[in-house]
DNA sequence: AATACTTTGTGCTATTTGACACAAAGTTTC
DNA sequence: GAAACTTTGTGTCAAATAGCACAAAGTATT
């Protein structure tokens, strides 16, 4: 069934999300078709491109007329698994962590952060949101217990990759990374990066000599 | 001199950044000299393609040796822009916007968010660290003022372009967006966009099915 | 100082990615 | 219901990107 003949290429699972996010837009305004024009203007992008992305996983539209909302929103959710929740738990509770547990967006998303741990040991116990932040020693146990499948990372750099390698070993697949470091991962480990710093360093490349 | 002949593609400045931060990184351990093999196995990339990068600008290498590391960070810094301070404002001050303002990584690195504003009046006045949120229609003047060319963007989905719109009449030349919209901008402006959620429903694509 | 290493910078090739353009299939208009 | 549109899905080509591999130039060893 999804057994893909032919690889998906990781730069079009990337796209995957921006026709999630701008679908859920017209549903919400009781749009009921699309076609990759129109789609394709909505996100900056070319039609051809949008078609041949969505080709890789089948045949959702219908010419002269193009794409129902709804069913190719579907279609999408199934393909990224987005249609269960993913549980997630968050390593470091400073500043960052803090506001990532509190940060609305995940949660509306169906990722739900079920746990905090800290390797310093004057902030476990803490309260934040709901839960308590707990020690390290007691993330495998957690887990397992709460069938966590994904890891954020929001320690210190210095900290970072070993904290990585404890997510790791506990059977965690997925690992969303804000701390700055380029994390050393098995290749069957998924991370993506949260890294502002880099974008701001790259922009400011194009703004030299501006001014 | 700086006159390249050759346009240099994005891809390649995109990853001059990682380049930075691992030569920071080793300086900070008081490394002199490194090789692309060290470098890629760092950042875990190829060393041809470090070299390849590299020579996009110059020849910073000594062959049977490597690179001097202080030599080439300094020329990297100089490159990108970053031996000098850049400024930015921040529109939106809800938690997102908060959480931006106390991150201390900007700072660091010399960027400086020296204002805030945001678009609904009842958070006018209030202070968040050392400045108190402004009125939109006070952007402009600030702008100038404060010689700002950098704004970071974290306000609600809906009212993220209109916000867009302003600063770029305001002549920022560079956003570091936050919200969850593919902004629509003219080509001379730079955007870089900041999304946790579009990375998680990318990577259930890869974890989907393993469990 | 001669031999054996090491490592850069780059020409060349392979691979990946993006876009064009068109037949096929549907819709709308008259 | 025929003619004029519209739009998909995809074969094909073009462009961008990555990696190989090697001459040139340096370093280390004996």
């Amino acid at each position: 069934m999804s057994t893909d003949s032919v690889e998906v290429p990781e730069v079009v699972v990337l796209r995957l999300p921006l026709y999630v996010r701008a679908l859920s837009q017209l549903m919400s305004e009781s749009i009921d078709v699309v076609s990759s024009q129109q789609l394709g203007s909505l996100l900056q992008m070319t039609p051809a491109q949008i078609r041949k992305d969505l080709s890789y996983f089948g045949r959702f539209g219908k010419q002269g007329r193009g794409y129902d909302v709804r069913f190719l929103l579907s279609e999408l959710q199934e393909i990224l698994g987005l249609n269960r929740e993913w549980r997630a738990c968050l390593v470091g509770v400073g500043r960052l962590g803090r506001a990532i547990i509190n940060y609305p967006g995940f949660y509306r998303e169906n990722f739900r952060i079920v746990a905090a741990f800290d390797g310093d040991r004057a902030q476990v116990g803490n309260t934040i949101g709901e839960f308590s932040v707990q020690p390290m020693s007691e993330l495998s146990e957690t887990v397992t217990e709460k069938n966590i499948s994904i890891g954020i990372v929001a320690v210190p750099a210095q900290q970072a990759q070993s904290v990585i390698d404890v997510l790791i070993s506990n059977d965690i697949k997925g690992i969303l990374n804000y701390a700055p470091v380029a994390a050393k991962v098995p290749m069957n480990i998924v991370v993506r990066n949260i890294d502002p710093v880099l974008s701001l360093q790259s922009m400011t490349f194009y703004l030299r000599g501006l001014e």
